[in-house]
RNA sequence: GCGCUUGUAGUAUAGUGGUAAUAUGCUGGCUUCCCAAGCCAGUGUCCCGGGUUCAAUUCCCGGCAGGCGCACCA
């Protein structure tokens, strides 16, 4: 049987092997943009999740939860009310949708489009009498399309499901600030649900409509920001950058160049914002890319959102998609805290440099990581087939299974018991072992060596007699033997 | 959302106006002291709805879903 090395084989893979499933429901045939994980998919998930929390809690940060339905004044003040809604010609004729504002744009550049109502913009349209570039008929009416999932929450209260998690967290600002005592920067993330009702949600779960957020907030002081004490722990780190002046001379190759210099070229303006970078780049530096695969790319000011003063995606390049971005680090400003603090009449005003005197309202600087994101590409750039072997390069400490176990053989009573003793003992230990004795023992490495499990512990005849295994490992389908008495040691030794 | 295209076991595919197949997988058994071996037995499939027809998985229409292109992707 010949196994092909393709994009084919790595996608039935994440079916066949439990990592993704859908589009979901799958039985009812499915409705676009919603997928479910299967239990590789949802422990690979869980241990990129722990791996995460732990990090962070080693730099310091804090997790909250919010509700994931917000009154409609929230996102009026986030400013997503404003700008998820989209203008749009629906053609009568040919239902073609077209982006009205881009399209004015491309039809009459002459016309300031900027800063017109939707109404102004189809008038536009009637007197310059513009067609459907598809099927010639004249366009007139707009639509709204919004990117914000609504709904109602009891009596008939507006409400929508939140189409980023960053903006909840802001909302607690002024408890965190009380349970922070006002040491700055403070430090939260959020995990959790987001929405969005994309028009046609594609490529698997690199869009879809409802994902994971894993969202990371630096509230932090204008002067914090240009004076950041822990910048000079990482300021010689290198990490391969490619600002927007760069792109705009169609490189698109990053340079690896340290944190330090980077500010120095003013590629970076703030020690605090060149810290994010780090912060990002290095939880993703622990899932196991390789480097080459790995890149950030700066906005430019064009492409930035609405709330952003710097914008920086970290892309992973994948075969299937090209460079996706895993990972926004954005610098917000006092954008979000300023439009509360107006639209909630609260007082976000505090002091927070040298000076005690002078009150400002604190800045945000946000690390976004989409965690589906995270997964796809993960696997994929992990994913491999060699000698007709297909491998999941997964590291061990986010791989669904941290071992298997085996009988050699599974009808000799004492090797298939000693087997399930071992089984039990890793079990007991908290050790994610998989036990499994059905086909031939190739087969069965094989299995695991899809589903990224790095090793195999293999009970034979000799381990009858001297109470030693052997220990396979997945990569290179070497063997040690071990004392079964030191196979914990052995593998968290690795 | 538009255009083109596709939808058959878990996966990958063949095929047909008279309800279906190949490979692989999976389950049980035999065998096997280490990398998808072998033998035996078994398991499981025509996306959904409507129409045409004596008869539809097959043809037609609609829907849903996937792929590609356009658009969209704060």
């Amino acid at each position: 049987m010949k196994i092909e090395d393709n994009i084919e084989t790595f996608n039935s893979l994440l079916r066949r092997r439990g990592f993704i499933w859908g589009p979901s429901p799958e039985i009812y045939g499915g409705l676009a943009g919603f997928y479910s994980y299967g239990p590789a998919g949802k422990a690979l998930k869980n241990n990129i999740l722990s791996k995460f929390r732990l990090e962070l809690r080693a730099f310091g940060f804090s997790e909250v939860e919010c509700p994931q339905i917000l009154p409609e004044i929230v996102w009026e003040a986030s400013g997503h009310l404003e700008r998820f809604i989209d203008p749009v010609f629906r053609c009568q004729e040919c239902e073609t949708m077209l982006r009205a504002d881009k399209f004015l744009r491309e039809q009459l550049p002459n016309t300031t489009i900027d800063g017109l109502t939707f109404e102004e913009m189809g008038e536009i349209a009637f007197i310059h009498k513009l067609k459907c570039p598809k099927c010639d008929t004249h366009l007139e009416k707009i639509e709204k399309h919004n990117l914000m999932l609504k709904t109602s929450v009891g009596n008939g209260v507006t409400a929508y499901l939140r189409p980023e998690t960053a903006t909840t967290t802001y909302l607690l600002f002024n408890r965190l600030n009380q349970d922070a005592r006002r040491q700055y920067p403070i430090k939260v993330f959020q995990y959790g649900k987001a929405y969005r009702n994309e028009i046609s949600p594609r490529q698997l779960v690199l869009r879809m409509r409802a994902f994971d957020q894993f969202e990371i907030q630096l509230f932090i002081g204008k002067e914090q920001e240009y004076n950041f004490e822990e910048y000079n722990e990482i300021s010689q780190k290198e990490l391969p950058l490619l600002d927007w002046q760069t792109q705009e001379k169609n490189v698109l190759v990053p340079n690896r160049i340290s944190l330090k210099q980077a500010i120095k070229t003013n590629m970076l303006k703030k020690p605090a914002f060149a810290y994010c970078l780090f912060l990002g780049y290095y939880l993703t530096s622990k899932l196991g890319f390789p480097d080459e695969v790995i890149r950030l790319r700066q906005h430019s000011p064009q492409e930035m959102a609405h709330y952003a003063d710097d914008a920086w995606d970290l892309e992973i390049n994948t075969k299937q998609f090209g460079w996706v971005e895993i990972c926004g680090i954005h610098d917000r400003t006092d954008y979000d805290l300023k439009r509360h603090g107006q639209f909630s009449k609260q007082n976000f005003n505090i002091p927070m440099g040298t000076d005690q005197n002078l009150k400002e309202i604190p800045q945000i600087l946000e690390i976004a990581f989409g965690p589906d994101r995270i997964i796809y590409t993960l696997l994929e750039s992990n994913f491999s087939v060699e000698d007709e072997r297909i491998i999941l390069k997964i590291e061990p400490d986010i791989a669904p299974n941290l071992v298997a176990v085996f009988p050699l053989v599974k009808n000799k009573e004492n090797i298939f018991n000693l087997a399930k003793k071992v089984h039990r003992l890793l079990l007991d230990s908290r050790i994610s072992s998989f036990f499994d004795s059905a086909g031939s023992i190739g087969k069965r490495y094989r299995r695991q060596d899809e589903l990224g499990t790095p090793y195999c512990i293999t009970i034979d005849y000799e381990s009858l007699d001297d109470n030693t295994v052997t220990i396979r490992h997945r990569d290179t389908m070497e063997q040690k033997r071990v004392l079964i008495s030191e196979i914990i040691d052995y593998i968290n030794k690795k």
